[in-house]
DNA sequence: CTGAAAGCGCTTACAG
DNA sequence: CTGAAAGCGCTTACAG
């Protein structure tokens, strides 16, 4: 491995010198930064990320902790990992990612190494036990998601309020005043103080005060098979229900079209369905292609590292973002029958 | 930050024998191991990271590095980020995630900072300019996936020969004869030199010299819409075209389901659909179930994590290896009509 | 503008 | 079994 001490010899300098143009941090002659740099690309010279960062006490490293669940991933959260990676990249910072169980006694032990400079949290809850061990061991970090309480805490996320109105006016424009709100994974772990879920459904309540709709809340699990979905959310055959879902989980609001389907009603003639927060290539995958509001994954993502980077670098710091996700149409609404 | 200098000091020891106990490496009398422990303890001392891999010449972080496409990833390769990351993080190492592109040309930055020990990855081309990065630079690597010569190489794939003979064994049992191999992503950069498509085809074109089969294989584009799709897979309506199809994508596949419906054909009465190299989660998007190969993401994962592991701590070498994709029954193949 | 030197927090021969 | 010391490859006051 060539050293800086390798280049100072070969220029004839001190690495002090060699050190001061490589990370442009003093004033160099021009002749003698010339040396040098031509002396580094003969040698092919290239800095140690690990030197330099017990040297100057940053890695230069964000970590993404995640937390390990039954269930894959969702669509969005993995955009999370590459939008993260490619923004940290593009700061010559480098990302590595955190698999962590909920209680934060992974967190506190793999931050403890001081490998990375600060975290970056996704999946989070309302209060998260994670939140405090980063509190507590003085990492900067940024929340991809909200706590219950966000005051002086970096974060980005999704916009739920927002959203949810902007699905409603659709649906209302249509001519829907029955809307059932449907929101997957009932019985998982953390279900009940998850963000997404919480937000949405205080909205949805909210909403029914506020505007002309009628509305109901349907909470489903990962098991449930089509035909069921469809029971619950519509009702039973031939009773009047809901004429149109807002589905919470994109797999949800695929299975929730067959299962329509399935139990007699055309989609969208009979019953109309939209997805919230869906990543876009679900679109395609039913027939018809869903109308969803596309989540901001890629945004997040690199909101949230940009943000991570501010702090790190004392530069002006980003502040909180919600972001709402954006309609995209599809044909699985349309005016409600008659 | 609470140094080894610290416990040493309050232990009334040597750094040097705190460093034995911390990392186990020389006996020491359970008597100071006790002070020490002690020490450690009431000090709260975690080991630097940093320090730790300057003076060891071993950082214990692992690079997955992906390609930058246009399309986001498959949800296999998802799997990979998370399976890599279990494993590494069971054996004390971090994963950092690297987006870099096919020339090498980043790879080569990167892997110059000595930032990792190892570089696990994906995506990898039959003439792939990372692998000759990465053998230059002398790094240590391990591929998921092949490039066309791997001999001495490190790596794991899916066996696709096995793969495609175990889902042909699945359609002829049902009486098939007449097949299509449908490829997704005509077109896109690296197509033709990508892996599992040139190795599927390579087996696809042998089995029908080997089988009492018939074959027709047919490339499609992300954009062709289902109707299209399924013309061109099945031929135009009424004419006699395959009897099934066997798709190497989960879209791809998924889409075609509905192409075949809305074209008049009955899934699987008329036709029969099966995924090859599928997530496990894309069965229950379609109506019916898709009928797939699943693909080994999380084991590959974890397998390629471990052999570069090994490598890097000089323990016996797993030796290369192909795994194949598992059947899992659905509703999209049947016997064929008459 | 440039250099000598201390120091980042560890590991690891080498002695004893 | 334990310690003194060199060294990993940089950064960064401090002098000049």
């Amino acid at each position: 491995m060539v050293t800086m001490k390798d280049v100072a010899d070969h220029a004839g300098v001190s690495i002090a010198t060699v050190s001061f143009v490589v990370n442009d941090t003093k004033p160099v002659t021009p002749a003698t930064r010339e040396r040098i740099e031509t002396s580094m690309a003969e040698l092919g010279y290239r800095r140690n990320a690990v030197a330099r960062a017990l040297a100057s006490r940053r890695t230069r490293i964000l970590a993404l902790a995640y937390p390990v669940l039954e269930r894959p991933l969702s669509t969005a959260s993995v955009e999370f990992f590459t939008s993260a990676a490619a923004a940290a990249s593009a700061r010559g910072y480098h990302l590595v990612i955190w698999p962590v169980s909920n209680d934060g006694r992974e967190l506190a032990e793999l931050v403890g190494q001081r490998l990375v400079d600060g975290v970056l949290l996704m999946e989070v809850q309302l209060d998260d036990p994670r939140v405090e061990v980063l509190e507590r061991s003085a990492t900067p970090f940024a929340l991809i998601g909200r706590t219950r309480d966000v005051t002086g805490i970096c974060h980005v996320d999704i916009d739920f309020e927002a959203t949810l109105h902007h699905a409603i006016d659709h649906l209302t424009d249509l001519g829907h005043r029955h809307l059932a709100l449907v929101l997957g994974g009932k019985g998982e772990r953390g279900y009940r103080t998850y963000g997404p879920f919480v937000r949405t459904a205080a909205a949805f309540e909210q909403a029914q005060i506020e505007r002309d709709i009628h509305g109901r809340t349907v909470e489903v699990t990962w098991s449930d098979d089509p035909e069921s979905l469809a029971r619950q959310v519509f009702g039973e055959e031939g009773t009047d229900g809901p004429t149109a879902a807002l589905v919470l989980n994109d797999h949800t609001a695929l299975r929730l079209v067959t299962g329509a389907r399935r139990t007699g009603r055309r989609v969208p003639g009979d019953v109309s369905i939209l997805g919230l927060s869906a990543a876009p290539e679900t679109g395609s995958l039913s027939d018809p292609p869903l109308t969803l509001m596309r989540a901001p994954g890629p945004e997040l993502g690199h909101l949230g590292a940009e943000a991570l980077i501010r702090m790190l670098e004392a530069e002006d710091p980003l502040p909180p973002r919600l972001v709402p996700c954006t309609f995209e149409a599809g044909g699985t609404t349309a005016p409600p029958p008659r």
